[in-house]
DNA sequence: TTGTAGGCGTTATCAA
DNA sequence: TTGATAACGCCTACAA
């Protein structure tokens, strides 16, 4: 077994190794059309011998066809979230013979473009993305002809979209603070029509709509309890920022909640800090609700928090990319709308009257 | 500008509709070779009224070269680390024409060796492990003929190796809490030899060597205030578990350390939620420092930590990846070790007398 | 049941 | 300065 001889070896080093032709090595290899019994016992001997190892990109420039999918992913840290949708892309597409070609753009649409540009170049059966930067881009990629996904913040109308239900997920936490008796309950998320495109800001829309809906049913809005600020910007210190900074002011003006709404769990960190010290007891002295379930085990208390599937997404992104490629299954180019449920830990209690 | 064609047009359409002959579109393409300017000027159209995207297979299987590098990941979740290396990676391979395929293997061997056959069947030019399970697969890898590094933990004493002087990061954590007048200083971590491999120990080995050293130096060494688990477990909750239960016996027993170190930040995390469910605060009543410095920023409070270089260890061996590539500017096989260095935040104080 | 051969899209050599 | 053409390794009609 000579290893080092694997990236050279072709089929037909094995074909000449085992007295056929190449076209009978093909046969035996994707087990396909008649091969005599001892015919391919003599080409496995000889595919272990050499430890022939099958050129993909010869069979991709053969087939027209990659088997491979291009994710690009919005950004990688710090927030898990996109991290998660990838391992359901992957797990899925491994399972089904794909390869997955994973692309960071750390939310730069010229690197996003740049990542469209290399799959398009490596000639991917399909592109997912997680979540889009521009319309251009999408726009770019449907241009191939190949199935295109947009996950969670769809930026153009075109392809296939997978979106979350927030409104629901953020009307759950909202009605989760309000049985346990809390009536002045703050807010700290992103500015909904901040973002530029109609498409990618239902999230914010829907998150902070449930907010204000619930209070306004209750006649207890108060809108200096609301704290909009850059939400999902890439910069750490921002992010966690926000819900810090918020959560101060009102501590500092002596108008304090009783409980926060953060729309992510990275603003609910900052809130968690910033009552941390303040010398609050959460939940007793305040209850917090983040949004994600990506960084909520991990803090101190656990955070009860809205779950977003992640990796759910990721898997069915995958699937519906595989099943729209040419020659796939089922093509089912059918967007999806996908639940979130609460998940209960240790910062919510009753209000402490 | 026909989008639709994109993936359909080849540099024959391109030489056509020139009016020129394929090598003359490719001497145009790699700016090789005497062109003429008019004839340059004519490609240049044909390439932008067809929007002809090279085909990198094609291009590949016939310089037998991908332009590609493998990145290995042993997991994504809930560690960071690991993701930060891959950007790092990312980033150098981008910046120098080169793609990068990152297969994600979650502490599987199985799933390791299968990304190293995917890997080879792409004839990827390099393989990085960040960090290798099995030293099978290592060496399945270099058999290849191949650049290969470990990062990290490596588990064969082949290839490039880049490691991180953890002893010096855990000295300094230590003498950090021994200036602030600590002595019963705990440890929490994985248990040094727990690990199959003797070369993917170091790190417990330092981590904690560093810890003990720095204590029986002092004469204040005490077993009983060392918890060892399984710290690198890929479940959350077993990660956070062991920092947790740690301190909650340490609690119960009335033996409180009045300083902990533990050996990543997820420990540490889980430390801090022990501590503020008995209604500690943290520094005050008791110090906490942890390892890696990636959930550090977003624990309440802020952690001090040891910084992980995972970001220069992701591009070091992306660099060596390509410098070593055959035909690369220059083989230097040369296994680098990397520096750590502390980072002060809100975790830690002057011991409370 | 097995072999022959053309072609996938590029690159690079050799002529012209 | 440009063109024709032979590979790269594999797959798949089509023959045998």
């Amino acid at each position: 077994l000579d290893l080092s001889l694997t990236t050279k070896t072709n089929i037909k080093d094995v074909a000449e190794r085992a007295g056929v032709a190449t076209a009978t090595v093909a046969r035996v290899l994707h087990n396909n059309g008649y091969v005599a019994e001892t015919t391919r016992a003599k080409v496995m001997e000889a595919v272990n011998a050499t430890g022939y190892q099958i050129n993909a990109i010869a069979r991709s420039l053969k087939r027209s066809r990659s088997n491979v999918i291009g994710h690009l992913l919005q950004s990688t840290v710090p927030n898990p979230f996109f991290v998660k949708v990838a391992r359901g892309v992957e797990d899925y597409a491994q399972k089904h013979g794909y390869t997955t070609l994973t692309y960071n753009v750390q939310g730069d649409a010229e690197a996003e473009r740049k990542g469209v540009e290399t799959f398009l170049g490596w000639r991917v059966d399909a592109i997912i993305f997680t979540t889009p930067i521009s319309a251009e881009n999408v726009d770019r990629a449907m241009g191939a002809g190949i199935p295109v996904i947009q996950v969670e913040r769809p930026r153009s109308d075109k392809g296939i979209l997978l979106t979350v239900d927030n409104y629901a997920g953020a009307k759950d936490a909202m009605a989760h603070l309000i049985s346990l008796g809390h009536r002045r309950i703050a807010y700290v998320g992103q500015r909904p029509g901040s973002q530029e495109n109609r498409f990618a800001d239902y999230v914010e829309e829907e998150r902070f709509g449930a907010y204000r809906d619930a209070l306004k049913a209750l006649g207890t809005f108060d809108e200096s309890l609301v704290a909009f600020g850059a939400a999902y910007t890439l910069s750490d210190m921002d992010a966690h920022g926000l819900g810090y900074k918020a959560i101060n002011d009102w501590l500092d003006k002596g108008e304090r909640p009783t409980a926060v709404f953060a729309s992510s769990d990275l603003l609910a960190a900052g809130v968690l800090q910033a009552t941390n010290e303040h010398g609050l007891q959460v939940p007793h002295d305040i209850s917090v609700v983040g949004f994600d379930d990506t960084l909520a085990p991990f803090l101190a208390p656990e955070l009860t928090t809205v779950y977003m599937p992640a990796h759910e997404l990721g898997a069915a992104a995958a699937k519906l990319a595989l099943d729209n490629i040419a020659g796939g299954a089922g093509a089912t180019a059918v967007s999806e709308r996908f639940k979130t449920h609460l998940v209960l830990r240790a910062s919510t209690a009753s209000k402490n009257s």
